[in-house]
DNA sequence: CGAAAAAATGCAATTTAATTGCATTTTTTA
DNA sequence: TAAAAAATGCAATTAAATTGCATTTTTTCG
């Protein structure tokens, strides 16, 4: 087996969680494929186990920071390999295409997107932290 | 009745939808209360009616773009009226309080709201447009 | 290496946000 | 004010995600 397997293998290890086969094939289909995923479209690649699995393998990933996961609000979470990059994304508001936006600010993106081409652009921009109350009282509701 | 109850009946009327009871109560309760709401919180306020109602209320409203669906990745989504002012949200990622970010460039907004007190935090920013496929041919998914 | 411990998986059942169908009620039209 | 249109309540359904538990796989460590 090559490069890629050899790849995915140290990843897992360097997560510090099992190395298995499943972990291993969701991990490289990220890998090589660009674009957020849903685990309906991780689980059609890797038709090998349950969905079941495949939720809990993304999981695991997930607090792993293997992968992200990113939200266009029609209630189906798609997940990414965590490449070095940072970048965002563009989801067709008709067809639910997602492309990669690579610059990064905001209303600048915006123009960007149109001259390449997309219109009615708009965005989803949501923060996330921990609050000064949460930070004093040391209830941590993470798991 | 008072000032409020005007205005949201002018609103649905502007809207031109019926203008019933579940309606304005919805409306008016968002128009008086800051930061996004679920459907739950929604419905626990207006007490007379039925979820399903409050659902189809909402879905209404945001094709009439009277409020905006926030998406903050835990899968439930929470609805704003449609002030005047561009603004954005942070929410603690351990009690999920919700605040309102008023500044708008990423990088920039991360430091205001650093120094408002909160930490570790992050954002998510995703854009909406139509592609040119979509734009040539001319399938239109919404209803 | 090989047995014990730990972790992951498959399958079935469950949870929960959101949607749909349909009879009834309310609102709008004219 | 009567007819038409739209909204509502209730029950049932859909679909993403989670959980429990028996079985299998992986890891640990003597």
């Amino acid at each position: 087996m090559g490069n890629n397997n050899l790849c995915s293998t140290h990843i897992l290890r360097q997560a510090k969680i099992s190395n298995t086969k499943v972990r291993k094939s969701i991990l490289e289909f990220l890998m090589k494929n660009h674009g957020p995923f849903s685990i309906d479209e991780i689980h059609e690649k890797i038709s090998t186990c349950d969905s079941t699995t495949v939720y809990r393998c993304i999981k695991k990933f997930e607090k792993c920071k293997i992968v992200e996961r990113c939200d266009f609000g029609d209630n189906i979470s798609r997940y990414e390999y965590k490449c070095s990059e940072h970048h965002h994304h563009i989801m067709c508001r008709n067809c639910n295409r997602i492309d990669t936006v690579k610059y990064c600010f905001v209303k600048e993106m915006e123009k960007v997107l149109i001259q390449q081409g997309y219109k009615e652009v708009s965005h989803k921009l949501e923060f996330f932290g921990i609050c000064q109350d949460c930070q004093n009282s040391n209830t941590n509701s993470e798991n």
